[in-house]
DNA sequence: TGTCACCCTTAAGTTGACGTCGAAGGGAGT
DNA sequence: ACTCCCTTCGACGTCAACTTAAGGGTGACA
């Protein structure tokens, strides 16, 4: 697996990026879910398809809900092409928040589009914190303690309300926030080690490498958390 | 068609009860729910059918379910199961859940933690394992002399190779697999926690108690993904 | 200039889910 | 006795979602 030079994949690297999610996806059904009208790949001049990341999200918001949701192709073309003219998809008897107040409609939500960066635009007062996640007070404190959340300028972040939330509940199995602070530097030496590794992209002055960094960045991180989440898996079957 | 002096309605009753609701129901329909376990409704000594308002219900709930939410029947039934257990049924949402937060819902698209589920009954010999990982023999040896992966009797598991597309992913940006020790300490040191909090059910004797440990232990273990997830994006962003 | 991995299309085939149908027969009310 | 309504059981149909086969380009590299 080489670096791709270009700003597209191929169907075949399209594969190899969504293997580690979607274990049994084919090029075939790639295929198939284009002739479908699910996705629709720009060609280069000889006819192979060209993907971009959009196209990339775009596969992974249909499998995501057909593995899921169980949802059939046909409405989940339906709910993309309602996206495609700016509303929102037919709320899938989900947890239809009447009034997202905040954006926060999306973070766990079922239609969140698969978007890796975007959503920690959201900015939270401790209150709103507190409320989304259903955390108290002291759990919270307990948490900055051991800085699982973190204050971002004066306010929380998505991903902070996205550690709360997994607290929370959590703690409803009786686990308490001292039991995780080893999550916090597990985290944290995996973040060195990314780090380290995209440095080098990062030194270099243009913006496509910038771009190329994030890239690589992201792509690191979602392969650290499949493999710590198959350890976890593993561990847990064999253990029975 | 006269007034039912009885306690229970007859399948021809039951139907055109439901006519109203459901316009395409049948005799043949309601039988071969039954047929696939989703209802049971009582025999009269001659072998008829007695279906009480629970069943009714049951039966309503069912069409609705598979209607509006296009759940499959299996899944139906075991969210059927579920509620006979008094647990709240997987996240569809829907009909009888007022809270999200049971479920193994995917926090955003990227880091989905490919169902915690039973596709591991994946038996790969050595050979198997190399090919479809495209990892080396080398490398291969290593993971096992540090433990991240091992062999279960005389195959590997889906586990196994779930983690050796990750290392050969990781290996293609340079992540070598001696920097990835620390995540198997890490997962060690998750399963410990979720073993610990399993362990008051998994003494009980029931199969029942013996079913509810194994829901549990998946709910915290995609919580643990969760929450590592969450850390690693917030801390990726934070040092941006 | 091969050759090899990768890509393409079209058409037919497969599999599972979800029922439907018909035959053959018993039960219940009039 | 007649007529519905009910029973089972196995065969059959249909659709969605892919898969496979067959035949053929493309492009990088030795």
């Amino acid at each position: 697996m080489s670096v791709p030079a270009r700003a597209y994949l191929s169907i075949g690297e399209v594969l190899t990026k969504l293997r580690g999610d979607f274990p049994d996806i084919t090029i075939s059904k790639i295929r198939f879910l284009e002739s479908e009208g699910l996705i629709e790949p720009q060609r280069t001049p000889s006819g192979y398809r060209k993907f971009t990341t959009t196209d990339l999200d775009r596969l992974r918001y249909v499998l995501l809900a057909q593995r899921d949701q169980y949802l059939p192709l046909k409405v989940i073309k339906e709910n993309l092409d309602a996206l495609d003219r700016g509303l929102q998809p037919a709320p899938q008897g989900g947890i239809a928040s009447p009034r997202p107040t905040l954006g926060l409609a999306t973070v766990d939500g079922e239609f969140a589009p698969a978007a890796f960066g975007e959503q920690s635009e959201m900015r939270l007062s401790r209150e709103e914190l507190l409320k989304a996640s259903s955390l108290e007070e002291s759990q919270l404190v307990e948490l900055e303690s051991y800085g699982l959340i973190q204050i971002r300028g004066r306010h929380y972040d998505g991903d902070a309300l996205a550690v709360a939330r997994a607290v929370a509940e959590m703690a409803g199995f009786g686990i308490e926030p001292r039991h995780l602070r080893s999550f916090k530097s597990a985290a944290d030496r995996e973040i060195g080690l990314i780090e380290q590794v995209i440095t080098p992209f990062t030194r270099q002055k243009s913006t496509e490498a910038k771009a190329r960094a994030e890239e690589v960045q992201k792509e690191i991180a979602s392969l650290s958390v499949r493999l710590h989440a198959a350890l976890v898996r593993g561990g847990l079957h064999r253990s029975r």
